[in-house]
RNA sequence: UGGGGCGUCGCCAAGCGGUAAGGCACUGGUCUCUGGCUCCAGCAUUCGGGGGUUCAAAUCCUCCCGCCCCAGCCA
């Protein structure tokens, strides 16, 4: 388990304190993640993972992985495969605890059996449509089921065929006797079990009835001996019957808890919302780097560090809340200024010569691999006489506040020298094509012996030793900060954001970056955070771009607009 | 119109009767061989609104307003 790096409190912690003061559950703490295994995880799971893993660690108790398998007609192996790495990567460890709802099948079927003989279920033979129809609505109370009397021996017995498979997919239930008037929609004779012939990623054709989350869910807390079973507020409806359940069966009861779930600005947040953006092709799949699944984090270039920063920062509450994306991006740039080592890439190359430098010199310059970390050493970078600098690092009339290149001006290319820009040369368009700069031989390293100082600093590559890079420039997925307000279903489509990937085919990076591998990860100087691609490969390298620098320039632009 | 929740700074979020923490964002400034980082300063006389209780209320009572969730044999 990682190191608990102690989170703020919050108001699950106090009941969990008050919880080993009155000694509620003989001061044991257990949680658990239970995901169902029908699709990726996301940084809202993430949140979750955090909250129970962490609050094991703090209280010095465990917190199981369990796989909330009960339809076997969403749920894949290839998901639980997925949901383990990802659990193991954001950096909580599950030991032993492993566990699967369908490894409790018999023993729901058991508990069933004894709800019947208790006379608190029965089997229901409404149909879908007609159970619906019975249930009433939001104002009106419900109607008994006409099964609803039947006689436990005859309840036994058409459920032990249910269990057989005497009976086609949605012909019966298996219903709690609870109350069909109640306001609480879930007490009105919910439903335990459906027939469904269907295989089971775990059971195979075992079963073909199988229990509802309402039913399956508190019995399976139970039986794992959790104390504190932490779930999202839509699921606050749901507690009276998982304490029903408990409290009927006679069984060891945890308490539900629930909390707000996770909100970003620019992004959407639902599984079957993330299936239309990947079957509609407008992300590259579930590992997207636009997308916020673990996944598509992880690929951006976010660490587990980051995340699990960003989930200490923005609180358990029970306030429906969108955290601002900014938290997120702070997090990952917290993280990474401290770690990534920090090289030069140019993304839209603008040629440089140096009239004045020799033709074959090559001189090999100190460079700093991380001013936050002087452990991390220097390299030498190659400078030659032609170069390339970024275009956007050069105007021709330059406003009031750009402070770099211009014809005539002097800026420092780093590490190196101070060049100034004598010509600027164009094609027959009027298109700059490349610059013609001079040095000064007494600035070498980037200092000038007669205290002279230039107002910038910028990035550059050798030409001749440069290397070729493609680069994907990542912004948010969509173009407005809440895409899920506003009601159609299909709406959150004409909001994706036009420009949300942007691929540099000839960028050039420095020759250091040779042996990069896909997840190692960078600053580029000036640029912003940058990771290598799993497409990349040491023929063609890819970069990701995780975050963009803070940039004080875009600011002034954007205030001048 | 039923039931369950929630409303404290642009976004999160502390606060639990004693006179509004913190973070992000934002704005200035400092520093700087990254217009990055750091550092400093500013940023709610007010807690959805109205009444009330109290020496004292974001915290207690009351009424009102607003927002979210629930009518799957999904989880």
């Amino acid at each position: 388990m990682t190191a608990p790096e102690s989170a703020p409190s919050n108001f699950i912690k106090d009941i969990i304190t008050e919880d080993n003061k009155t000694g509620k559950y003989r001061g044991r703490v257990h949680t658990r993640f239970p995901p169902e295994p029908n699709g990726y995880l996301h940084i809202g799971h993430a949140k979750s993972i955090c909250l129970n893993f962490g609050i094991a660690a703090e209280f010095k108790g465990l917190c199981n992985l369990r796989m909330d398998d009960t339809n076997p007609t969403k749920e894949e192996v290839e998901y639980v495969e997925s949901i383990k790495q990802d659990v193991r990567w954001v950096g909580f460890d599950w030991q032993e605890r492993m566990y699967y709802a369908s490894n409790y099948f018999e023993r729901f079927y058991e508990c069933a059996v004894d709800l019947i003989k208790k006379g608190r279920a029965y089997v229901c033979d409404l149909s879908p449509d007609e159970m619906r129809q019975y249930r009433g609505t939001l104002t009106e109370p419900g109607k008994e089921s006409p099964y609803r009397g039947r006689s436990v021996e005859e309840n036994l017995d058409l459920f032990e065929r249910m269990r057989k498979g005497e009976f086609p997919d949605g012909s019966r239930t298996l219903r709690a006797k609870i109350d069909m008037t109640s306001g609480n929609i879930n007490m009105r004779d919910p439903v335990i079990y459906r027939i469904l012939h269907s295989e089971h990623h775990m059971t195979g054709d075992k079963w073909c009835i199988y229990p509802m989350y309402d039913y399956a869910h508190c019995i399976s807390d139970s039986i794992e001996g959790i104390t504190h079973s932490i779930c999202t507020l839509e699921f606050e409806d749901h507690r009276p019957l998982y304490d029903w359940f408990l409290d009927e069966l006679g069984m060891y009861h945890p308490q539900q808890i629930e909390f707000a779930r996770l909100n970003l600005t620019y992004t959407v947040m639902s599984k079957r919302k993330f299936i239309q953006l990947v079957e509609g092709g407008y992300v590259r799949g579930w590992d997207d780097p636009r997308m916020p699944t673990i996944s598509g984090l992880r690929r951006r270039g976010y660490t587990p560090e980051s995340i699990r920063n960003f989930c200490d920062r923005i609180g358990v509450a029970k306030a429906a809340s969108t955290v601002d994306m900014a938290l997120l991006e702070y997090c990952i740039r917290e993280d990474l200024n401290r770690r990534a080592p920090r090289m030069m890439a140019v993304l839209r190359p603008l040629k440089i010569i140096i009239t004045n430098y020799p033709e074959d010199k090559v001189d090999e310059l100190d460079a700093i691999n991380n001013p936050e970390d002087p452990s991390a050493g220097t390299r030498k970078v190659p400078f030659s006489r032609e170069l390339y600098i970024e275009q956007e690092d050069f105007m021709e009339d330059p406003p009031k506040k750009f402070f770099r290149l211009a014809p005539g001006r002097e800026v420092r290319l780093r590490y190196a020298y101070f060049i100034k820009c004598v010509d600027v040369v164009k094609d027959g368009a009027g298109n700059i094509t490349e610059l013609h700069c001079t040095y000064d031989p007494a600035t070498r390293g980037g200092d000038a012996p007669d205290g002279r100082k230039v107002k910038a600093t910028l990035h550059w590559v050798s030409a001749e030793h440069s290397l070729a890079a493609e680069v994907r420039l990542y912004d948010y997925l969509f173009a407005q900060p809440n895409p899920e307000e506003g009601t159609g279903d299909k709406d959150f489509i004409s909001k994706l954001n036009p420009k949300s990937l942007e691929v540099l085919q000839d960028c050039r990076v420095e020759p250091g970056l040779s042996g990069a591998s896909p997840g190692n990860k960078y600053q580029f100087e000036r640029l912003g955070y940058f990771c290598v691609d799993q497409d990349s490969s040491p023929e063609k390298l890819i970069f990701n771009r995780t975050v963009t620098l803070k940039d004080t320039w875009v600011k002034i632009q954007n205030a001048n607009k």
